[in-house]
DNA sequence: AACTATTTATAAGA
DNA sequence: TTCTTATAAATAGTT
């Protein structure tokens, strides 16, 4: 609707549409309060992202809006004796639920290179692409947190020789006095020189 | 919005109040319609004008996404009073299907790599092997896939190729007797000798 | 129901 | 995520 028109039909890129979710969704939401405002209308709105994640506004609210409904449309069924309505809708419901996850499960194993026997050339170059697509998104990732961990690592180092230097002046400064342990002395010294060493540091600063 | 931009607040005017209504529930409709396709999102918009007539628009069915809401919202609200003791084993059914789905979509998108800020290191890494291995299978199956692709081509060629030595081998045994056409014969021949390369054989046999 | 001057929503890009 | 901006879409008031 701006900068280009779009077509109405899904949109394939995944941060794309979630951006345009948020948007759309901010304005559906402020359209409905400004009709329920103007015209004293009693709304109700539910929406659930792709991923599962429900939204919902209601001018004053969502139960009282549904309980509305269900007292208009038509409460014929409360006169169902046998298999109530509702039990059949939840029926379908769980039927559309298993359909789903039959699809996921099949997607999952041919993301897995499980399930790839049903599949023509094209359809497997695609499927390469995306996996290849997946991969270099992990390794990414994993590469960007092993990067992350080694500077981590690295300004833990520095502080740990700054401190060890510290401590090594305070104990230059100190006048020799028979000390319980001349040696442990010594030993603060020669741990503290090789910090980076132990650390697997690449350099010492 | 627009001639002149005006407050949102109840609208007086019995007549405009009605128009409107028309106008911005068409609009509301339209973008909750837009939503759903564009982000594939399940929504339900229920209406009631000023005079308690219900519009409602739905992506699948009002009844369907409300019974979702409920199984979110686990059951703060029920609308039934009584439910029956097959409605809440259903019910948990769903719910056990809905997690099922989106336990699947979490790892659909893992796999993608959509999804990883929430990982550690040595799932990173786990999940790239997964994703390594999965990305192998796909690509062998894929060239397994090219070369009975090829060798299905080639077979056809070598037939093609016996074919039009039979056929070369006929017209030179016919005794020279004015044939509708001499051409024909000599067109036979020319195309017949190079199949193998019109099919990009790499080699005739 | 149509028209249109404006306001509002929003796609793309940063 | 949030901001910006050019443009598409919605719509208030009018006919």
């Amino acid at each position: 609707m701006t900068r280009q028109k779009i077509q109405i039909k899904k949109i394939d890129n995944l941060a794309a549409r979630q951006v345009t979710f948020s948007k759309r969704r901010k304005g559906l939401f402020k359209k409905a309060h400004e009709l329920s405002t103007l015209c004293d209308a009693e709304i109700a709105l539910l929406v659930f992202s792709n991923t599962g994640k429900l939204f919902e506004y209601s001018s004053t609210s969502t139960r009282q809006v549904i309980e509305r409904r269900s007292l208009q449309s038509e409460r014929i069924d409360r006169l169902d004796p046998i298999p109530s309505l509702e039990l059949q809708l939840q029926s379908s419901a769980c039927a559309t639920l298993s359909k789903e996850i039959a699809e996921k499960t099949r997607e999952l194993r041919q993301l897995r290179g499980e399930e790839l026997q049903g599949l023509g050339l094209d359809e497997l170059k695609q499927l390469e692409k995306l996996v290849e697509g997946g991969l270099n998104r992990v390794t990414e990732t994993k590469e960007e947190r092993f990067l992350k961990e080694i500077s981590t690592l690295k300004s833990k180092g520095v502080e740990l020789m700054e401190e060890n230097q510290q401590l090594k002046e305070k104990m230059e400064n100190l006048p020799e006095q028979g000390q319980p342990s001349e040696s442990n002395g010594h030993a603060w010294r020669s741990s503290s020189s090789d910090v980076s060493l132990r650390l697997g540091l690449p350099y010492p600063n």
